[in-house]
DNA sequence: CCGTATCCTACGGGATACTG
DNA sequence: CAGTATCCCGTAGGATACGG
């Protein structure tokens, strides 16, 4: 018997919020190059709103995939970090990657042909 | 060079759309175990609205993930099936649960440290 | 520099009623 | 049975201004 997915809380489906999250994934990918700051990250990942950014880590802290590192200095210096878990979840995600280049020109032609179809029957 | 994630339209991106949207994995999920009927899946998978099921399927079935069928009887009768393309993805969904299964875990205890620490500035 | 606080809007998606 | 068509609402999240 599967893991019930159909039921919102079982780990799956968190797993799937988590991955389904575009910033979310975003991050983890920033950081599994190395250590960043606050405001490299904002710049790195165009497009995330303050309000987003610092939502997204929090969360990502939280599930301990992250670490937030506070450097008590003037001006404030803030690191984030992939932890080991969240290293390992960068691998689902590479392997994520990995499907998607292998079988984006499948996806595409469907798309192609599918599109054709629906197109020929409202033309006629 | 990794493939741009940070691009909307890089196939990774298209796939973290597909793996993010809930009724999508459902159905991929429920006809992974066999041929379903439209009722059938409406039934399964629930709390799905009859628009969002149509909806899904149809995305799906223009990705080339699943086929639909037509039988032309009274009354109608329709099913759903998966790929070769859909079962492939299919095994990426199964890798994700796996790994939930096995980090969730880990998951929650970072949460709950996480929390019990937020709580306790908030509380003092 | 590293965030919070506030406002505001678009739109995803639920409920429902209806049709070939 | 297998969908469409319509209405409608909550809320995710963008823009912006400000604070420690």
């Amino acid at each position: 018997m599967q893991p019930n997915v159909y039921e919102a809380n079982c780990p799956s489906r968190q797993l799937l919020d988590r991955i389904g999250d575009t910033w979310s994934v975003l991050v983890v990918v920033t950081l599994a190059e190395g250590i960043h700051r606050y405001t490299e990250l904002a710049k790195r990942i165009e497009g995330v709103s303050p309000k987003m950014l610092t939502q997204t880590l929090r969360g990502l802290e939280r599930d301990g995939l992250i670490t937030r590192t506070v450097h008590p200095v003037v001006p404030p210096r803030v690191d984030y970090a992939l932890t080991e878990l969240g290293h390992s979840l960068y691998a689902l995600v590479e392997g994520l990657e990995k499907w998607a280049e292998t079988h984006i020109e499948d996806v595409q032609a469907a798309r192609a042909a599918y599109d054709a179809t629906v197109q020929a029957y409202s033309a006629k």
